[in-house]
DNA sequence: AAAAAAACGGACAAATTTGTCCAGTATATA
DNA sequence: TATATACTGGACAAATTTGTCCGTTTTTTT
C-alpha cells in the first residue's frame, strides 16, 4: 500500500506530534528507537519532510526535529504520503495502465476508483494531531 | 497498491476470460501483446497462475492458456491477488507494524482497516467474468 | 519419424527500493 | 574559542522486484 519510507515517515511524524504536545522535540536516534526503524534511512526521510516544511530540523546540541504545535492540526496524512510516495496512490490505475482515466477506463476502474477515493478522503481528513490523540485515548503502538 | 506482477496477472486473466467466452485460448505472445506486458515476465506469472489452477496451460501447437468457461464466475480477483502478492493486502498494517492486530493497534488502525476491508470485499465480490463483461458493456482497456 | 510450436524452468541481469557509512556543516555550551 | 552534539548530503551496498535469455519438455502436424 505505502512504501516502507512512507510508513516510517508517518510513524515518525506521529511520534513528533506527540512530542509537540509536550512541547518537546526529538533527535533522529530517539525517533528511530521510538518507531523501530533503521537510523540512517530514517534520517533521509526526515530530511525530505523537513525540506518540504512538514517538520522542522535544528542542528547542534539541543537540536532535533520538531513539529510546531500550531501546525499539528493542519498536517494531513495525505501531505506526508504525497511528499514521500507521490500521488500514484491518489491517481494511479489499479491495473497499472499509464493513467487512470474514466473516459478510457480499465475494466476495474469504477470499483477501484471508489475505494481509492475513500482512501484519499481518509488521508485528507486525518491529521497527525488526530493520530497523536489516538495514542492518548487508547494504548496504540508505533512499533512491533 | 498491487505489484506489477499482480497487475499483469489480473489483466492477463481478464483477457483470458474474454477469450473463454469465445471458446478460445490464447498463447503467451498473444496475451502479452493484448495487455502490453513484457513477454518473458508475463510467462512467469502465467506459470504461477497455472500451478495454482487459476488458469490451465497446454503445450505444443494449438496450445496456450485457457480458463474453462464454467470457472469464469468462480474466479475472484482476490484469488489472483493472493497467489501473486500474498495476503498482506488483506492483513497488513497500514503503518508497517509486524502484524495488524486490533488489540495492539497502530494509531491509524481503525481508519485503515475500514478501507482495507472494503478493498478485500471488492476483490472478493468481483470475478474475472464480471470484468470480461465490463469489456463488452462499454469500451474498456487492458493496456495504455 | 521429423519438424515446428508452445509452455517450462533455471540462471542471469537491470532497475528500484531499502538501508549504510562517513565526511562536512551548523549550533549550543563551557 | 574549543568541543561536543546533531542534522546534511553524497556515495555506496544489500535486498527485492522486475525483466531477459535460453536450453528442455511436451504436443501437434506433416
Ligand atoms: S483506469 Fe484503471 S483504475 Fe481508473
Ligand atoms: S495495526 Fe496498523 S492497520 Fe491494524
Amino acid at each position: 500500500m505505502f512504501s516502507k519510507a512512507c510508513e516510517y515517515g508517518i510513524r515518525a511524524s506521529v511520534y513528533l506530534a506527540r512530542q509537540a504536545e509536550k512541547g518537546d522535540r526529538a533527535s533522529l536516534t530517539e525517533i528511530a528507537k521510538a518507531i523501530d526503524s533503521p537510523v540512517a534511512f530514517t534520517a533521509k526521510i526526515l530530511q525530505l519532510l523537513a525540506r518540504h516544511e512538514i517538520i522542522i530540523s535544528y542542528k547542534g546540541p539541543t537540536g532535533g526535529y520538531e513539529i510546531p504545535k500550531e501546525h499539528l492540526s493542519g498536517i494531513q496524512l495525505s501531505h506526508i504520503v504525497k511528499v514521500i510516495d507521490g500521488d500514484k496512490v491518489y491517481r494511479g490505475c489499479g491495473l497499472g495502465l499509464k493513467e487512470c482515466n474514466a473516459s478510457k477506463p480499465c475494466p476495474l476502474h469504477f470499483q477501484f476508483k471508489a475505494i481509492r477515493d475513500e482512501l484519499k478522503e481518509m488521508l485528507q481528513s486525518t491529521t497527525v494531531q488526530d493520530l497523536a490523540n489516538e495514542l492518548h485515548r487508547r494504548p496504540a503502538f508505533l512499533k512491533r
